[in-house]
DNA sequence: AGCACGCCGACT
DNA sequence: GTCGGCGTGCTC
């Protein structure tokens, strides 16, 4: 109905997709603009909300509304063009939109303070200091960890980057502005001009590339950068942005999440003389407001960062670019699940820039834009400097003796390339001992008491594991069924694979690289850096290896297992396990030396491993699409998945079967969606829940939304809703 | 999601 | 008599 006084409609973090009304009271309306934050009176408690609308009417009752309880910005936080994106994705992800708008905002905005910039005191190295070394500093230890932050940053230290990594830091720091070796500067330190040697002549294809992409800078287009690994797609990316910079608008760069290493930063700052600001979830609330506010006032002319950065603000965006798109950590796997890749293309579209989606590996569903023209595909073919691409060679297993899954051929490269000084890197999919502990006697096994699954023995901790849920138990050294003492490993995890490895090469330095291996702060890091000085001549690693690094003498990879990716039961396993391959092949060979992949199989006559093989990725992408085409899969077909997980199977089911019906009465015509299921969720129990799902299939996008739509809500009120967590995917 | 309300069992 | 268990319902 229509009022006489003013009312406001505001996001708020709950899990509606509603939005709610409230008048605006006697507040300045000037501050009730769409974007600006206030504080409201929710139930029994207070909220920070962000207004959606000032208008004149309002679906509910009157009496009900209340007035908002403070204003807290004066200009708004949003944008109109960002809080168009965040309602358009609330829209499309059929999200709540405050869950939305809130997952845009650094925690201390979320929280109600005021969106300033802090007065932050940067310090950095003086003339005299540029030339000082660490090892004058043998004798103030303290001095030299603080100098060190100044040798490792290029564009000054602020006062609370120092705070952060050290409590005791203004003794020291007091000491070396004595010392005239640094100095307080005015804001953000000048960049240094870049210390890279000259810039790197471009090979034909690179040129090819940027010019390209220069002749599209001022409309919207997405250009996908398809380039092998070693192809030098990063330097047509800083080529790129450099000259969006120099043109007074700013980049977005999106790296996945593993892919924003302390390297992949130092590159960018190296080459670009700008200011650089990063954005990830190792940051402080304090350093993602700074950097929050500095890309929406301007000042950070480049940022850096992972999925959530394709919600920064900017001044004046002009260009986004998605390293490795196709990189499953793009996509955020509960709550809002969004696409952040699919998310810079629309926001790209809006404002009107390029978009550039670069990968070795180009996902299905970016391909298949490319044929139909949507998307337009530009080739690095060539790896950069003469580097040759590495060998594949399919190692059959079958009928093997294997050392720890490790076969005789793969052993005998290592002791080759370990005889050349060269290093040797092999992949696992499982981290731990060993992925299932078994009673020799009475084929007793570790199960996990929450989930469908098998208990990981982590052999070094003395523990079983469940890698679905927190649970771990120490491990038992009797059968706990039969008390028989044979209780035995089946199969490896990488602590395994290393402990043959060091039986086998009894003087080689091994490492192991895994989510436990680099649990402590830097670990990561250390593992790395140690790798580059050569002193490791094996690497045994999970995926989380396969992407970005730059190992020089890296000539001998090894993937111990494809096997899983040639049978999972996901439609997409072999797009991804092709993904790796290409990947991991990429750690080969890329200094001057060529490089060997091995893959260790089962089945060394499988068409998908033997298409990938002879053909190469682009040849299996085409026929892996085709075959989707015909099994009425996406891209092709639109699905949406309705998960729901409750403590008692039966509540899920109820809630799922509720929801079908509700589904299909509401359908015009049952040839629109299919709606299937509900069936028991791929891992039925995990974390002591039951979960189960019911999917809608379409052949096109517009009845699948239409029908989402007005059915979500509808679900919100169903009873059984109540007593099942549900999501939609 | 929080948070309040409300209706039943075990304590001082 | 009261404390508190968590089922149920609501938030403009």
């Amino acid at each position: 109905m229509k009022t006489d006084r003013p009312i406001v409609r505001i996001a708020i973090p709950a899990p509606s997709r509603r939005s709610f009304d409230y008048w605006a009271g006697k507040h300045d309306l000037a501050q009730l603009q769409r974007g600006c934050r206030v504080r409201v009176p929710f139930g029994s408690t207070s909220r920070v909300g962000v207004v959606l609308e000032l208008t004149d009417h309002t679906d509910i009752d009157v009496a009900k509304l209340r007035p908002i309880s403070a204003t807290l910005d004066t200009t708004p936080t949003f944008s109109a063009d960002l809080l168009g994106l965040l309602t358009w994705a609330a829209d499309y992800y059929h999200h709540p939109i405050g869950e939305v708008i809130f997952a845009a905002l650094p925690a201390w905005l979320r929280q109600g303070r005021v969106a300033r910039k802090q007065a932050s005191t940067v310090w950095a190295l003086t003339a005299t200091g540029r030339l000082a070394t660490v090892e004058q500093l043998k004798r103030a230890p303290k001095q030299a960890i603080v100098f060190q932050r100044f040798l490792e940053a290029t564009q000054g230290v602020t006062e609370q980057t120092l705070a952060e990594a050290d409590k005791n830091w203004r003794n020291p720091l007091n000491a070396l502005r004595d010392r005239g070796w640094i100095e307080r500067t005015e804001a953000i330190a000048p960049p240094v001009a870049p210390q890279r040697d000259a810039a790197p002549t471009l090979s034909s294809d690179q040129a090819k590339a940027v010019s390209r992409l220069e002749a599209d800078l001022n409309t919207f287009s997405v250009h996908v950068l398809e380039g092998i690994t070693g192809s030098g797609k990063t330097e047509v990316y800083l080529r790129i942005i450099e000259r969006v910079v120099r043109a007074g608008k700013q980049a977005l760069l999106l790296v996945p999440e593993i892919g924003l290493t302390p390297q992949t930063l130092e590159r960018v700052r190296q080459t670009l003389p700008f200011p650089i600001g990063q954005m990830h979830s190792g940051l402080s609330d304090g350093q993602r407001m700074e950097t929050w506010m500095g890309a929406r006032d301007g000042s950070v002319p480049v940022l850096v960062g992972t999925r959530s950065a394709v919600f920064a603000p900017f001044k004046d965006l002009g260009l986004i670019i998605v390293d490795e798109e196709h990189d499953l950590s793009y996509k955020q796997q509960d709550g809002f699940r969004y696409s952040a890749r699919d998310i810079a293309v629309r926001r790209a579209q809006q404002l009107g820039v390029p978009i550039v989606l670069g990968s070795a590996t180009p996902s299905f569903e970016t391909l298949r834009h490319c044929s139909s023209n949507r998307y337009q595909r530009i080739e690095l073919t060539a790896r950069v400097a003469g580097a040759s691409l590495p060998a594949v060679k399919v190692l059959d297993v079958r009928s093997q003796k294997l050392h720890g899954q490790l076969s005789p051929r793969l052993l005998e490269a290592i002791t080759t390339a370990i005889g050349r000084g060269e290093q040797s890197l092999l992949f696992v999919n499982q981290r731990g001992y060993a992925p299932v502990l078994m009673c020799h006697d009475c084929a007793w096994v570790g199960e996990c008491a929450r989930c469908d699954s098998r208990l990981v023995w982590h052999r070094r901790d003395g523990r079983l594991r469940c890698h679905h849920c927190q649970s771990e138990r120490p491990a038992p050294a009797r059968c706990p069924e039969c008390e028989s003492d044979s209780i035995l490993p089946i199969g490896s995890g990488t602590e395994r694979i290393v402990e043959h490895l060091e039986e086998r090469f009894p003087n080689a330095a091994i490492a192991r690289i895994d989510r436990d291996s680099t649990r402590r702060r830097g670990a990561f890091e250390n593992i790395i850096s140690e790798i580059q000085t050569d002193r490791i001549q094996i690497l045994v690693g999970t995926q989380m290896l396969a992407k970005g690094h730059h190992f020089p003498n890296v000539t001998l990879v090894g993937i111990v297992d494809v096997d899983g990716g040639l049978f999972g039961a996901d439609f997409r396993a072999p797009e991804r396990m092709a993904q790796l391959i290409v990947q991991v092949a990429g750690r080969a060979g890329r200094g001057r030396r060529s490089g060997t992949v091995y893959l260790q199989t089962h089945h060394p006559e499988h068409p998908i491993l033997r298409r990938l093989i002879e053909h190469g990725y682009q040849h299996f992408a085409k026929a892996g699409l085709e075959e989707r085409e015909q099994a009425d899969l996406p891209p092709f077909t639109q699905f949406a998945l309705l998960r729901a997980e409750a403590a008692k199977p039966e509540v899920s089911a109820e809630f799922l079967v509720e929801a079908r019906e509700l589904a299909l009465s509401m359908l015009p015509s049952e040839d629109d969606v299919a709606v299937l299921g509900p069936v028991p969720a791929p891992m039925e129990r995990r974390g002591g829940r039951f979960r189960a799902q019911l999917l809608l299939q379409a052949p096109e996008r517009r009845p699948l939304h239409a029908l989402l739509g007005p059915w979500l809500p509808a679900l919100e009120g169903l009873k059984s809703a109540r007593r099942v967590r549900w999501s939609v995917d």
